[in-house]
DNA sequence: AAATAATATGAGCACCAGTTCACATCTTGT
DNA sequence: ACAAGATGTGAACTGGTGCTCATATTATTT
C-alpha cells in the first residue's frame, strides 16, 4: 500500500516539480523563493545563488524549496521562464498599435518596445544568460526567435519592402539589436535613456532594409 | 633559513603567478595545461572544467598546475588573454589592406575580418563569455573595444563618411555586427560559409551609414 | 661529483555544495 | 473534534571541489 500510487501529482517528465501549491500559503512560498532568487542572482552571481542562500532569503528552510523543485537547475529554469514571459509581454503589448503603421514609422516605435523589453531586468538577464550552457535549448533563446518571428512577419507583411530572405534578414536584424541592447545594458547602462540610442538603432534596420529593397544582388 | 628569503620570483599582486617556466620542460607543462583547459572547456563546459580533470587531460598533477597558476581562476584568466590575443591578432592582420580602400570596398571586407576573427575558437569564446563576471572589468570585452575602436577611427579618418558621433556610432556598430556573429556562431554555425551573411553584414552598416550621412536630424 | 635549483607528484585536507528524510506544524473537509 | 493531507523544518549525509605540502625526480651550476 506503501509503494503504490506514489503521487497521483506526478507531471510531465521534462519539468518534474515535485509538488503543486495549492494553499495559498504555499503559493507564497513558492513566489517568495523565485524572487530570492533572482534577487541573489542579480545582486551577487550565479555563485551566490546557493540553495542554502535562496533559502534564507526567501525566509523558508532548504527543505521546502525541494518540495517545490526537484533541484536547483531546475528552480532556475523556472526562473528564467519567468523572465522571458515578462519580456514578451512587455514587447507584445507594444506591438498592437504598430501592425497598422508604414515601416518608416513602425520601426522606431518597434525600437523603443524592444529597449522597454529589454529593460525589464537587465542584470537578471545577464546573469540568466550566463547561465545558459552550450548543448541546453535555451529558454533565453526564445525571446530572441520571438523577436526574430516579428521582424519577419513585418518584412512580410509589410507592402513597402522587398527582401528576397526576410526569414534571414528578420533574424539577423533581431540579432544584431539585441546585441546592441545587451552589451550596452550591461556596460553603458547610461545610455539607455539617450534618445540617440533608439534614432540609431532605426537607422540601422531602416538602412539596411533600404539597402535590401534597392540594390537586387547579381 | 626556510622562512625567509621566500621566493625573490614574486610578482606584481595582480597576476602573482606562482613561477615562472624557464626551462624548456616547465614551458611545454604550461602549454599543455592552457591547452587542455582550453579543449575542456570548449567540449563540456565550465563545470567540467575542474583542476584534476584539467591535470589529467594536460598529463601532469594538479601540483604542476599550482606551480605555475594560484588559482584555477587565475588559469582561466589567462587563458582568456590568450584568446582575445588570437582574435585580436587575426583581426588587425586583415586591417593593414584597408585603411587605404574607399568605405564601401572597406566594409564588406572588415566583415569578413571580423568573422575570420570569430571563427578562431568559437565555443571557447562563447564558454569564456559565460565565465563572465558581472563585477570584473572583463577581458573579453577588450575585444569589442578594439573592433569598436577600429570602426571609429575609420569613421574619422575617412573623408567619405559624416557622422557627427562617430564614438557612438562605431561603438554600436561593433556591438550589432559581434552580437550577430556570436549568436550565429553559437546558434547557426551553418550560416558561417554563406555569403549572403557577410553582405548582410555590409548592408547593415553601409546603410546605417547612409542614412547618417544623408538625414540631418533637427 | 656534489650541491643547488627547478620541476613534478598525488594522497590528503578543509570546505561547502546539493539533496534527503524523519519528523513537527498548520489547514481543510467532514 | 478529528483525521488526513498539505506544508514546513533543518540536521545530517554524500560527494566532489580547490588547493597544499612533504617528498621525489630531473636539470643546471660549481
Amino acid at each position: 500500500m506503501s509503494s503504490r500510487n506514489r503521487e497521483h501529482n506526478a507531471e510531465k517528465e521534462g519539468s518534474s516539480e515535485r509538488r503543486r501549491p495549492v494553499q495559498a500559503r504555499s503559493k507564497a512560498t513558492v513566489e517568495a523563493i523565485l524572487t530570492a532568487t533572482a534577487q541573489i542572482l542579480e545582486r551577487s552571481g550565479p555563485e551566490a545563488a546557493t540553495t542554502k542562500a535562496i533559502a534564507a532569503r526567501a525566509g523558508v528552510s532548504v527543505g521546502s524549496l525541494y518540495q517545490y523543485f526537484g533541484s536547483r537547475d531546475e528552480l532556475i529554469d523556472a526562473l528564467a521562464h519567468r523572465h522571458v514571459d515578462a519580456m514578451r509581454k512587455v514587447l507584445s503589448e507594444a506591438l498592437a498599435e504598430l501592425i497598422s503603421l508604414p515601416l518608416e514609422a513602425a520601426i522606431p516605435r518597434l525600437m523603443t518596445a524592444l529597449i522597454a523589453s529589454h529593460r525589464v531586468n537587465p542584470r537578471l538577464d545577464h546573469v540568466l544568460h550566463q547561465l545558459t550552457p552550450i548543448s541546453d535549448t535555451a529558454i533565453l533563446d526564445e525571446f530572441q526567435d520571438y523577436a526574430a518571428t516579428i521582424t519577419t512577419t513585418a518584412l512580410r507583411t509589410h507592402p513597402d519592402t522587398d527582401v528576397d530572405d526576410p526569414e534571414l534578414v528578420g533574424s539577423i536584424l533581431a540579432q544584431a539589436v539585441s546585441g546592441v541592447l545587451r552589451t550596452t545594458l550591461r556596460r553603458f547602462p547610461e545610455r539607455l535613456g539617450d534618445p540617440a540610442l533608439e534614432r540609431l538603432l532605426a537607422d540601422l534596420v531602416l538602412g539596411l532594409l533600404g539597402r535590401q529593397g534597392s540594390a537586387a544582388e547579381t
